[in-house]
DNA sequence: GTTCTAGAAC
DNA sequence: GTTCTAGAAC
């Protein structure tokens, strides 16, 4: 527990699992000031691609995140952008819950041309990262497997390794899926996430001036249909953040929020796959777990004590790392804070 | 998933 | 009186 420093970490390999073919690149995030308000994921950001060597990876510039106006206006002006798509999108079109948005993203035969860049983040051959609509945090992006979803062992190939319904969510990859397919398409959704980790990196210096933790796992029990991994950083503060279910719902520690390595660790020993995805359909109890800070386990009351809390965290996460930085030039881990 | 709102909590 | 939550509606 505690402040959760995470040092530098080193070039991550490209998105489809080749780390030869990027070692030392980090994809790299420009801010403008001109509209800094709001949280980050919010303001505009632009990725420079002239440092991109992947040839699949169809990186976008990342811009434009328009500010938010009133739920009412921003749903309208939603819809109109939609209808201007080459591809319809049924986004909320019907008043209901928008559960198949994820999967529209997922099925776009060209996202960079199809939606707008404050939706895309990025997409590779294989996976798309999207930024999430109601974000929890300061950075909460969602990565997802596209369909088709073609293996990288035959590169010719336009057929699917799996059907579109095995992509439902994690439950059905984990059953549906077999082990070959099962663990390319794990391997492409983490390397897309490490990706969107060091974009994120990239930027919490560039607007902070230090890095903090991000998450990287999956719901138990998703909202939305298309499987999708969720990259969040562990400030959790957020205007979206508004229920106790949402704090506990990101929360590593309880059980509905499921670590990518813990998924992977699922995959390797898979005999107790069956118990495992039963416990994720009880997993919904676990949201009414009583309010405490997911850094320091203290109590709170309510909500707005919550955010009003985390806000102190971060701030003081800040100065111990910009105070470090000052003396030491760098950043240091909490391990070593402790010596 | 969000929004809305009745009634509980303060 | 106001603030906040939780469940229904979407």
């Amino acid at each position: 527990m505690g402040n959760c420093f995470a040092p530098l970490s080193p070039g991550s390999s490209d998105s489809e699992g080749n780390p030869a073919a990027s070692s030392s690149r980090r994809p790299q995030i420009t801010t403008t000031t001109a509209t800094n308000t709001g949280s980050p994921s919010e303001q505009r950001i632009r990725a420079e691609s002239g440092s991109n060597t992947n040839q699949d990876q169809d990186q976008v510039p990342i811009q434009g995140r328009p500010e938010r106006r009133k739920s009412r206006l921003n749903k309208h002006s939603r819809s109109s952008s939609i209808l201007s798509l080459g591809k319809s999108i049924n986004i909320n079109m019907g008043g209901g819950p928008p559960l198949d948005a994820l999967r529209n993203y997922a099925t776009l035969a060209n996202p960079s041309q199809s939606l707008s860049a404050s939706k895309l983040l990025l997409t590779t051959r294989n996976t798309i990262a999207v930024f999430d609509q109601y974000p929890k945090a300061k950075y909460h992006f969602l990565v997802l497997p596209r369909y088709p979803f073609t293996s990288q062992l035959n590169p010719d190939s336009k057929k699917s390794i799996v059907p579109l319904d095995t992509l439902n969510d994690l439950k059905s990859l984990l059953l549906k899926a077999d082990r070959e397919s099962r663990e390319e398409i794990l391997l492409a959704l983490e390397n897309t996430s490490r990706e969107v980790e060091e974009m994120i990196r990239d930027e919490m210096l560039k607007t902070e001036g230090f890095e903090w933790k991000i998450d990287i796992g999956f719901h138990a029990i998703p909202s939305m249909k298309h499987v999708h991994l969720h990259v969040i950083s562990d400030d959790r503060i957020s205007p979206s953040l508004k229920t106790k279910k949402h704090h506990n719902s990101f929360r590593p520690d309880l059980g509905f929020f499921i670590d990518i390595m813990e998924v992977k660790r699922w995959i390797e020993d898979d005999s107790n796959m069956r118990e495992r995805v039963d416990a994720m359909y009880d997993a919904k109890r676990l949201l009414d777990t009583p309010l405490t800070c997911h850094k320091c386990d203290e109590f709170m009351t309510n909500v707005p004590k919550l955010k009003t809390h985390l806000e102190k965290h971060f701030q003081e996460e800040r100065a111990t790392a910009l105070n470090n930085i000052a003396r030491h030039g760098r950043q240091r881990s909490s391990d070593e804070e402790m010596f």
